[in-house]
DNA sequence: GATGAATGAGCTTTCATTCAT
DNA sequence: TATGAATGAAAGCTCATTCAT
C-alpha cells in the first residue's frame, strides 16, 4: 500500500516520507473511517485494524487520539450529535406560513441537512447499538429523538388549532410523520445496497410529505 | 466474506432438516434464546454461552444442534421467515371490499399476527445485520420484503383504478404506507427500553393507518 | 513437546488424548509455574505464555481459573503467604528451653519449613513487586514479617529479662537476627545462580546464628 | 536472552563514552531518573516515558544519548559500578588498628558513602532483574560483590589469626557481617514505604555491628 | 538537538469451537 | 446426549522505537 522500498535509494531519491504529522485533522479521519465501519459492521463485529486502514493510519495511531475502541465510538457518535442537535436548533421555522408549508419546509431542509449528511448516519447506528450503549441511546434520545419530535409535534397542535389540520393527536402524528423519513435512512444504510428493487428517494419522500399532509388536512385537496 | 461456505453437508440427503428434532424441541428453545440475545445485542457482541444460559444448557450442546454460530443465527432467521411467509401467502385479502377497508383490515391482521409475533422481531435484526449476512438480507428482500411490498402496492393500484383513491404511484405509496409500521418494530426493539416517553402502540397505528387512508382517499372524508 | 502427529494413524493407534482434564490440579499446576517464573522474571518480564508452557496448558488456560494475570499473581503470593501464616502459628516454641536453644530450634525449623519450600520464594518476589503491589506488599508485612519479627523479638525480651542475654533492644536484634536468613532467600533466588563463588548454605545459616547468639549472650563462651 | 549484542558499535573509538556529555550533562539527569523508576518499577515495568517525564525531557530525547531501553539500564547500572568500584578501592583499612575497629570503621565509612549515595540502590537493582540481565549480574558480583567480600574476610582472617577473634569460617563470616546491611538496602528501596513499623537505621546498623563484633570477638566484653 | 506523532511487534484477553468425560 | 475444560485464532491494547517536523 504504500512505499516499502524506500532503503536502497535513500542517497538518490528524495523520498515520500512514510507518514506526516496530521495532529489536527486525524481525530475527525478516524471517526470518519470509524462511523463508515460500524454503521455497515456493527459495533463488535469492526475490527480497529479495518478502521485504521480505512483512515490511513496503523492500529496504534488510533489510541493516540482515543482510550479505547468504546471511547471512539462514543466520541464519533456524540461529536455527531452535537452538530445535529445545533442544526436542529438553528432551523426554527418561521411561523407565519401555514402548517402545511412549514411540514414542506422542514422536510425539504431535512432531506438537504440531515438526510445527505453524515447525521443522517445515525439513526440507523444508534438503532442498531441500542442496548449495547444505553447511555448513548439515551442521550440520543433526550437530546436529538425528542426535541425533533416536539417540533413537529407543535406544528401539528397549530394546525389543528387554526383549523387547518384535522383533529389528531400531535405527538402521535409526529411520530407517523417523522417515521418514513426515519425508515428511508435506516433502509439506506442497511439493506438498501442488497436491494435489487432501487428506490427513488426523492420520490418516496415526495409522496410521503404529500400523503401526510393530505392526511391531516381539515379539508383537503382533491389533486 | 460469510455466506459462501455451503460445500460439507452435501452428501446427506437433501431433505433432512437444518436440526435435528428432540422429544422437548432443544433446537427450537436455543433458537429461540438466540434471536433474544441477537436481536438485542447483535451477532458479534453476543456470546454463545449467553444463549446457551439462556436456552438452559451449555454451550457443547448448541453444537449438537447447530454447525456453528453463523449456522444457529442463519437457521433462526430462515425459520422464522419461512413461517412469516407462510403466513404472508395464506393472508390473502378479500378482493370484494374497498381498499381503504382492505388496508384497514390487513393492518388489524398484521398487528395480530406479525407485529404481536416473533416474525416483528426480524426487520430489527435484518436491519442490524444487513452487511454482515448478505445471502440472508437478499433472501429477505426477495421472499420477504418484496412480496410485502407487492401485495400492498396492489392494493393501491386497484384503488386507483377504481378512483377510490387519488392518483399515486403504488409501489412509492406501498413504501410509505408500510414505513410507520416497520418503524414501529425496530423502535420497540431497539430504542424503545430507553425511552421514557413511552409509546402508546395501538393509538400509534391507528393514527398512521387513518391518516395514510386520509392521504389516499380521492375525497375524503372531513372527519 | 506434545504429540501432535497422530492425525495420520488416527485409525490404527489408540493415540493418547490431546489433553486431560484436570480441573481440580490445574489451578496449583498454574500457580507453580507462574511462581517459578515471576521469582526469576518478575510480574511484568513474564509471558503468560512462558507460564502456560511450563505448566503444560496453553494460554486459554490460564483464564479458565485466573481472572487476569494480576489475579494469578495476587492468587500465588496469597495462598503462600496463608500456609505460611499457618506454619508461623503452629511453630510454636518451648518456652522451657532457654533462650539461645529457642533461637536454634527455630533457626532450625526455618531452614527445614520455610527456606527449602515455597514460602522461602516469596521474600525475593515480594521485595522485587513491592511498588508494582502495595496491597500484597502491606499483606506481607503485617500479617507474616512482623508476626515473625514479633516472635523473634519475644525471644530476645525473654533472654534479656533473665539475664541470659546482654542488654539490647528486641525489636532492632529480632531485625538483625532475621536478616541474614532472608538475605539468604533473596540471594539464592536472584543471584546465586550467577555466582561462581558457591555458597554453603547450611555453613552460612550455622555461622550466622552461632555468631548471633555469641553475640547476645551476657556471658559467652569462649569457644 | 538479552545482553548479547555488542556487535554494532565495534568501529568506533574504543574511548568514545557510553553516552555524549551535554554542558548541562542530560544524560547523568536520565540515567537519575531512570535509576528511580527502575528501582522502583523494575525494567519491564517502567515506561521510557516515565523516564522521560521524571527527567524533563521527551521520550526521543532519550534516544539521542542512549540505543534503547537496555543501553539505558546498562549504562546506568556500570556507571554506578564503575564509581562504587573507584570507592571501594580507595577505601582501604588501616592495617594499624585492631579487627574490631577496622569492622566498625568500614562500617561507619559504608554507611556514609553506600548507603546513603545511589550505589545503595544497587543492591535491591541488581537483586530484582538478575536473570534478566545475567552480564550486569555476573560484573556486579565479580566487580563489586566479590571485592568486598574479601576485604571483609580478610579482616575477620586477620583477627582470628591475631587471636583477636575465635575461630570462624572468614569467608562465611564476611557474608554473615554484610547481609543486614545490604538487607537494610534492600528493605528500604522495596517495602519500607508499606511498613508502619518505621525502621530506625542507624540504630539498627549500630545493633548489627556491636552484636556482630561481640560474636566474633575471643573474649568478648560483658557491655 | 528536541519533540511527539506514527509505527508495528508483541502481549493480554476473549470466545467460538473441540473433545475428554 | 450433555457437559464444560481445554484449545488456539484473533482481537484489543501497550509501548519501545523511529522519524517528520
Amino acid at each position: 500500500m504504500r512505499d516499502q522500498n524506500n532503503k536502497s535509494n535513500v542517497e538518490t531519491t528524495p523520498h515520500e516520507p512514510r507518514w506526516r504529522r496530521r495532529k489536527d485533522d486525524r481525530p475527525r479521519e478516524i471517526m470518519d473511517a470509524a462511523l463508515e465501519m460500524f454503521l455497515e459492521r456493527g459495533f463488535a463485529a469492526t475490527r480497529l485494524e479495518d478502521i485504521a486502514t480505512k483512515a490511513s493510519v496503523t492500529k496504534g495511531t488510533l489510541f493516540i487520539y482515543f482510550e479505547n475502541k468504546e471511547d471512539l465510538y462514543k466520541s464519533l457518535v456524540r461529536e455527531n450529535m452535537k452538530e445535529l442537535k445545533a442544526f436542529q436548533e438553528e432551523n426554527k421555522f418561521d411561523i407565519h406560513i401555514s402548517s402545511q408549508e412549514t411540514l414542506l419546509f422542514l422536510t425539504n431542509n431535512w432531506w438537504k441537512s440531515v438526510a445527505n449528511s453524515d447525521y443522517g448516519k445515525l439513526p440507523k447506528l444508534i438503532v442498531s447499538e441500542a442496548a449495547n450503549f444505553p447511555d448513548i441511546t439515551k442521550e440520543y434520545l433526550e437530546e436529538v429523538s425528542r426535541p425533533g419530535r416536539a417540533g413537529i409535534a407543535e406544528i401539528v397542535r397549530r394546525g389543528v388549532e387554526s383549523g387547518e389540520f384535522r383533529k389528531v393527536d400531535p405527538a402521535l402524528a409526529a411520530r407517523v410523520i417523522m417515521a418514513p423519513l426515519f425508515m428511508l435512512l435506516i433502509w439506506r444504510y442497511s439493506v438498501a445496497p442488497f436491494d435489487e428493487d432501487a428506490l427513488n428517494e426523492i420520490e418516496y419522500v415526495n409522496t410521503h410529505i404529500k400523503m401526510a399532509i393530505q392526511g391531516l388536512l381539515a379539508r383537503p385537496s382533491a389533486a
